[in-house]
DNA sequence: GCTACCATACTGCCATACAAGTATGCAATA
DNA sequence: TATTGCATACTTGTATGGCAGTATGGTAGC
């Protein structure tokens, strides 16, 4: 289940609702910067391509919209958004705050049955280390996910999806080259903390580990001038800083 | 502009594009408990109703749905959604997380003008404390999105509006009986917090003001039945432990 | 060569029509 | 009386046509 519902989440079943469907292969699409950014696209053009109407896209292009993938401009089309380093920022820092008080939640009532079932999920990380990094990207998903089951918050996870789009497209962005061994050992450390029960630590891990993914975002955006909104430079990132070891 | 944008939000603009105008007015109507939970509603009513086609208010109906309010069963009906623990809590849970952070960050840098700022809301708050609760509440949100602001965040907060939604209809059933006082002086422990530089203590004084915000929520619960869902009682919250004083 | 104008094609938005599934009430039957 | 079957009136989902506003390319006028 990890690996593969994969077979091809790019066909439209015309017998169940086309709406829904849609919506997930044309985020996917996005994300995996299959759709480039700055593409013009159009209600009847996407319609032609998976034989629907336009409805369906229509509905499909208003939920996108929401999560921030596509610019809709009435009258005038609709575009594949490009990247906004604001908008994967602000995503960033919403999603360390919730799963920072997740992981808090874990440390300060460590349950064995979770972190059993968290140090399982690492081992299977180590071993597609060397593999395709998407399923890297899967598990990492996975371990994140698991963590908000655990707090018994799964609920949240659902709703934090909406804004890990954002990071996604980044990270497709740098696939080859981000280190893997390190991010493992960063959710090692994330899990060690929680089985210690030491909160401070557990949440620092965590904080530092969903900043290393976008630790080297303005190189990204370097590289890929093309995907990325005109970066207004000088505008420096705000994180909090991390309670281990600084003092006043 | 604090005050009154409200003249009639409860009309719609023909001239204008119609379904962000719907979907602002029937959640509107939701959190305020005039579409009461459990209600049947259908495209076709609400058409009839605003005098408009049905295509608009669907795609309102998608938005809401997204957002948690109404639940549309395919071929069966559409409903507005009972007042569900699990999902207040949640939303509760995810906003203090966020807030607590945008806090802290605040606090490590206290910038004089943004607590002037800070500061001034709060006066209004008590000049307008035994008003009319609509207005305290309006108040309570400014002063909420201005800490956003100040934290060079304001994206975040229309993220957060979005989960607000389903605090907000717990809140308009709470209208009366809210300790207005209390919860404008924990605004300002809040500021003054933030104003000492004192991140422990400023973010201490916000988790509070948001456990606040919700802490009768059972009770509320208990006296409204019938805009709830069935509570599944046992299930306590879960909620992090707090920074200052208390040890094991 | 340059500018202003206009026809045309295209866009998203809305209205309407049709399709398919579901609840409901009534009637026929056991 | 209880139950089954069906006609009917809903529901949402999808398709299609028309509308108003916008970009675009060519052309006429200078």
């Amino acid at each position: 289940m990890l690996i593969e519902q994969a077979d091809r989440i790019w066909e439209i079943d015309q017998t169940r609702p086309i709406a829904p469907q849609l919506r997930r292969v044309l985020r996917e699409r996005i994300v995996r910067n299959d759709l480039q950014p700055g593409r013009k696209i159009s209600e009847s053009e996407i319609a032609a391509q998976y034989g629907v109407s336009r409805q369906p896209v229509r509905e499909a292009f208003i939920r996108l919209s929401d999560e921030g993938l596509i610019a809709i401009l009435p009258q005038r089309g609709t575009r594949i958004r490009r990247i906004g380093l604001t908008a994967v920022r602000e995503s960033r820092f919403i999603r360390e705050a919730i799963e920072a008080d997740i992981v808090r939640l874990l440390a300060e009532r460590p349950d064995s049955a979770s972190v059993a079932e968290l140090r399982d999920l690492i081992d299977q990380q180590h071993r597609m280390a060397e593999g395709d990094p998407f399923d890297f990207i899967r598990a990492d998903e996975a371990f994140h996910r698991a963590l908000a089951r655990s707090a018994a918050k799964d609920g949240i996870w659902q709703r934090v999806q909406g804004l890990k789009s954002q990071m996604d497209r980044v990270r497709f962005l740098s696939l080859g080259h981000f280190p893997v061994r390190k991010l493992i050992d960063q959710h090692a450390a994330i899990v060690e903390g929680i089985a210690r029960g030491d909160v401070a630590s557990a949440e620092t891990a965590l904080r530092l580990h969903l900043r290393e993914v976008l630790s080297d975002l303005p190189l990204i955006a370097q590289e890929n001038p093309d995907f990325f909104d005109a970066v207004p430079d000088g505008a420096e990132e705000r994180v909090v800083r991390l309670n281990g070891g600084d003092h006043e």
